[in-house]
DNA sequence: GGTTGCATGTAAATGGTTACATGATTGT
DNA sequence: ACAATCATGTAACCATTTACATGCAACC
């Protein structure tokens, strides 16, 4: 998904400012679907707005920066209408992680258990997070997507909880202690 | 991981073409960390190439067009251990497929369950080749990958196929038959 | 006194996709 | 005949990241 559909798709839900659509993707159920920068989310508002597809509105704030709070048009719900309609491009991922544990036996093992735990923490932590925000009656759509999530980051945390000793076992091979003497 | 650095990984795996290094990320347990394309594969083997990292060969094929088959140098073999040493920048993901279901409420029933249905059908397909390569004894790390690939695959399969019929009924409310008199 | 959170934006640089260009061979 | 596979490459375009620029308030 673009920038621009992505917005729109925020938007949708609610009237929202640039900085609370970037936060959505970074702590909300947004998380594991895409991530964006403010770089790229502002001029993006920006033009949307020029496209008549979201109207927005300055708000003075106290003791806050003054924010623009944005809301979707008419426009702007069939544009995304319409985006949701085409057949989706197929998942994009960019894993350094599966990329440095593809050449295990290129990286030192006190690295790679370092790497793998690092992992299983975070997996854990999200996990937390996810299951946690059980609250809310949420709409049919982010209930699913939040259980899908949930059940990959398991199988994910359990595949390598299951499985670090073994591969660190095999790469460092325990020295067989050598006999002596026959 | 940049181009630079997935093609060294490739390469320092055995020799290859640059073709041969897009088709292991289609097919090959690639798949699931990293995709690319032509367009950034051939202008990173220029310059790699250039740069000394890698060294390539002409290699005349009968009946085939001729092809650059592409070897590490040891410069190149450090440069990748370098990469490899960088602490890993977290995974991006962009999903279509989830970002259409959160927003299921917003789509037809019947393309939602198209969307669904075509995305199981995908993960089995590439369950059964993931699987199905158990052939070679592969090194530790691919091993790993694939099996954490395989679990992570399984686990959204069945999440899909689980809670697929539930999410319809709960939009497509089945018209409580009326009664037509007390 | 330093960092984090709130808040918006721009500009340069990077990196990547898409489409084009070419062409033989093999399979349906 | 037509599509797919093998095979390389370029160029235009697009999107995104990163860094810069600014500044107040709250917390440690």
């Amino acid at each position: 998904m673009d920038t621009k559909t992505l917005c729109l798709g925020v938007l949708s839900l609610g009237d929202a400012s640039g900085y609370e659509i970037k936060k959505a993707f970074e702590e909300g159920p947004f998380g594991h679907i895409h991530e964006t920068s403010f770089g790229s989310i502002y001029p993006t508002l920006t033009r949307l707005s020029e496209e008549g597809l979201i109207a927005g509105t300055e708000l003075a704030q106290d003791k806050r920066p003054d924010k623009k709070v944005y809301s979707i048009t008419e426009a702007g719900r069939a544009t995304l209408q319409e985006a949701l309609l085409a057949s989706p491009a197929r998942d994009r991922v960019r894993s350094d992680f599966l990329f440095m544990l593809f050449f295990a036996d290129q990286v030192s093992p006190r690295r790679l258990a370092r790497l793998i735990d690092d992992r299983i923490a975070w997996y854990r932590e999200n996990l937390a997070r996810m299951e946690a925000c059980d609250c809310e009656p949420t709409a049919s759509g982010p209930a699913f997507v939040r259980g899908l999530g949930i059940a990959v980051y398991r199988a994910a945390a359990e595949y390598l909880e299951a499985n670090r000793d073994e591969l660190l076992d095999r790469l460092s091979p325990r020295a067989e202690p050598k006999r002596i003497a026959g």
